[in-house]
DNA sequence: TTGTTTTATGCAATCGTTTGCATAAAAAAT
DNA sequence: ATTTTTTATGCAAACGATTGCATAAAACAA
C-alpha cells in the first residue's frame, strides 16, 4: 500500500516520451499520433493514473470548490438547501466547502476569510440574523470571487440571488387561512432587517386589506425561535378576542405554538389555525399535523449552485445582478380547517 | 476590483528582492536580517499578501483537506456529527468536503472516487444501509488515505472507528422500560448487517433477560423507516396480550408509532411507552413529547476529526486499530411513564 | 594584509501539469 | 533532387511557493 501516486513524467519515462506529449496524448490532442496516443491511455489505465489535482488546480487556477456559508447545519431548510447545492455541484465536478455562521456575525466574517484563504471559485451566502455590516461581503467581490446571497439575502449588497417568493407564499397561506374562516391572524415574523420576514409581513398584509380585515399592530411580533414562542404566544391568547389563527415564520415555532396554545386549552383547528413556513419533517409528526409552505430547499440549492457556477465558468453572462426566485407551495394539512 | 492577488514574486520585485528572501523573511527564518524582514513583513501587509493555497498545497503535496462520507444529510444525527466535523476541522485549519450517498452503494463507491480525486487527506465515512461490498472502502487505504468509520461503522475493513456506545444506550433504556412497569417490549430495529442494529438488539435482549423477561422472536422487527412503520406496526398491535413498550431504532420511527398507536386507540404512554433513538428535535415536538437515547452526535463528529486529523498529522501513532466510544443519555419524557 | 568566520542574500531545482513555440522526421509537391 | 507542407514530438517557461546549496559582503582574528 501507500504506492505514490503515478504522474504524468513518470508515464513519459517509462515510455520514453516527454511530459508534453504524454499531457497532449491523454486529452487527445489532435497533433498527437494515434498510436501514440494509445500507447500513452493504456498505459495510463494500466497504472491507475490520475491527474494530480493540486498541480491541476494552480495551473489552471481553478479550484473547482465552492464555499457555501448557512446559519446553521442542524436546520431542516438549510441542509436541505445543501443537499441541493451538492447535487448540482456534483453534477458540474466542483466540490462544495460549508461553513456555518452559527447566527453569529463573527463567524460570518471568520468564514468569508477562510474560504478565501482556501482558494474557493465562488461562494453562496445566506446570512446570519445578527449581520448588519456588510463589508465582509464587499470584501469577496473586491477579490474577483464570485458571490451568490440566497434565502437570506443581504440588500446592501448588489450582487445575483435566489429566493423564495416570500410575499406569495405568505399571501396564498393568509388568504386561506381567511377563506376558511379566520379573521383575527397573527404573524410571528423575525428581525425586520430580513427581507424574508418583511416580505412574508407584506403578503400577510395584503391578504387582509384584500379581504378588508383590520391590521392590528398588537397581532405581528418577533418572534423566531422556541424562547420567543413561549413569552410572545401567551401574550397574544390573553387578548380579547383571542386570535383564531398563527401564521408563523417557520416550523419550529409553528411546532411550539402549536403545544402552548394545546395546552392552555384551545383546540387546533376548531378554535384556532396555525400554519408554519419551510415544510419540514416536523410537519407530519405533530398532532395534529402542521399546515406549511413548501419552500423547496432543494430546489433553492441546485437553483443557486447553478447561478454561481455559471457565473465562475462565464456561462452567464449578464452584467447586473440576476435575481431567481423559487415558487412555494401551500401544503394543507391538519392544524388549519 | 478583481485586482489580482499579490504574489511572493510580486514582492520580491517590489522590494527588489529575490522571493526566496521573501519567502524566509514571511516565516521569520534567522538567516533573515531584521530589517529585511521588517521590509517585507510591513510590505506584505499593506499589500494584503495572502499565500496562494494551490501552490501551497502542490509544494506540501498536502491538502488540508479531509471528506465526509454520510449516508443523508437532511438528517437530524448526520447533520450534527457534520457540525461537530467542522468544527474541529475549523479548530485545526481543516476543510472539509461533505458526500451524501443516499443509502446507496454506487453512490458511495462514486462518492470516495471523487473524494481521492479531489485529494484529499483522509476520509470519514458512515456508511450506507445498502452497502455489503467492502473493496471501495479498501481503495482508500490502498491510496496511502486514511479512513475512520463513524456510527455506521464497515466490520469488513480494519480501520480506526468512532462509534457510539449503542449495546448501553439499548440496555438502559430498556432497562429503564421495565422498570416502569413494561413487559411486553418490542425492539423495532434496522438492518441486521449493521453494527449499531445488532449491538442495540443485544442490549435489548440482555435488558430483558436480566429481568428474566421471555425474548420473543415476534417482538423483534426490522423496521427503520415511515413506511416501513405503516407495515409493521400495526401487526405488533394486533398481537395477543398487545405489547406494552416500542424500543425503536430512531426518533422518527417513534414518532411515526407515537401517531399510529395513538390513532388505533391506545393512550401513550399509559398503554404502551416508546422510546426513540438520537435525541433530536423532533422529541420535543411530538405530543407527548418522546423519550429518546441521545447519542451526542456533535461530540461523535468532534471526536471523529479529531482522531483522522491525529492520523494524518501522524500524532496517533498506534500501529493497529483505534475506537473510540461515545457515551449515551437516556432523555426520559412523557411518551414512557 | 591575509585568512577565517559570520551574516544575509540569491540561484536554481522542485512539486505535477499545461502550452506556445521550435524542430525533426516524414510525406507531398515541385 | 530539392523545396514545401504536414505531422509528431520535445523544449522550456509558467503557475506560486519552498529549500538546499552556493556566494557576496561584512566582521573579526591573526
Amino acid at each position: 500500500m501507500d504506492k505514490r501516486r503515478i504522474t504524468l513524467k513518470d508515464i513519459a519515462k517509462a515510455l520514453n516520451l516527454s511530459p508534453s506529449t504524454v499531457s497532449r496524448a491523454m486529452k487527445n490532442h489532435p497533433a498527437i499520433s494515434l498510436e501514440t496516443r494509445d500507447l500513452v491511455q493504456k498505459y495510463a489505465e494500466e497504472h491507475k493514473y490520475k491527474p494530480n489535482p493540486m498541480a491541476m488546480r494552480l495551473r489552471m487556477n481553478r479550484n473547482n470548490v465552492i464555499g457555501v456559508i448557512v446559519p446553521e447545519i442542524v436546520h431542516y431548510f438549510f441542509s436541505t438547501v445543501l443537499a441541493g447545492i451538492q447535487e448540482e455541484a456534483e453534477r458540474q465536478n466542483y466540490n462544495i466547502l460549508i461553513c456555518h455562521s452559527n447566527e453569529n456575525y463573527d463567524r460570518e466574517v471568520k468564514s468569508i476569510e477562510m474560504l478565501l484563504d482556501a482558494g474557493v471559485d465562488g461562494i453562496l451566502v445566506s446570512q446570519s440574523k445578527s449581520t448588519v455590516k456588510y463589508d465582509h461581503f464587499q470584501e469577496i467581490i473586491d477579490n474577483g470571487i464570485h458571490l451568490v446571497f440566497f434565502d437570506r439575502i443581504c440588500t446592501g449588497i448588489n450582487t445575483d440571488k435566489v429566493v423564495v417568493d416570500d410575499y406569495v407564499g405568505a399571501f396564498h397561506a393568509v388568504n386561506y387561512l381567511i377563506e376558511t374562516g379566520c379573521n383575527r391572524i397573527v404573524f410571528l415574523g423575525a428581525n425586520p432587517h430580513l427581507p424574508i420576514s418583511t416580505n412574508r409581513k407584506m403578503g400577510y398584509e395584503d391578504a387582509l386589506r384584500n379581504h378588508r380585515l383590520p391590521l392590528e399592530n398588537e397581532f405581528i411580533a418577533v418572534c423566531d425561535t422556541p424562547d420567543l414562542v413561549q413569552e410572545v404566544v401567551p401574550r397574544m391568547l390573553s387578548r380579547q378576542p383571542v386570535p383564531d389563527a398563527f401564521f408563523c415564520i417557520n416550523d419550529e415555532v409553528a411546532a411550539y405554538c402549536l403545544q402552548l396554545i394545546k395546552s392552555a386549552g384551545f383546540r387546533v383547528p376548531d378554535d384556532i389555525s396555525i400554519c408554519g413556513f419551510t415544510n419540514s419533517y416536523i410537519t407530519e409528526v405533530t398532532s395534529p399535523t402542521l399546515t406549511s409552505v413548501d419552500q423547496h430547499g432543494f430546489e433553492m440549492g441546485k437553483e443557486s449552485a447553478r447561478l454561481l457556477i455559471n457565473r465562475i465558468s462565464g456561462l452567464e453572462t449578464k452584467s447586473g445582478v440576476v435575481s431567481r426566485v423559487i415558487k412555494t407551495d401551500l401544503v394543507v394539512r391538519e392544524s388549519t380547517r
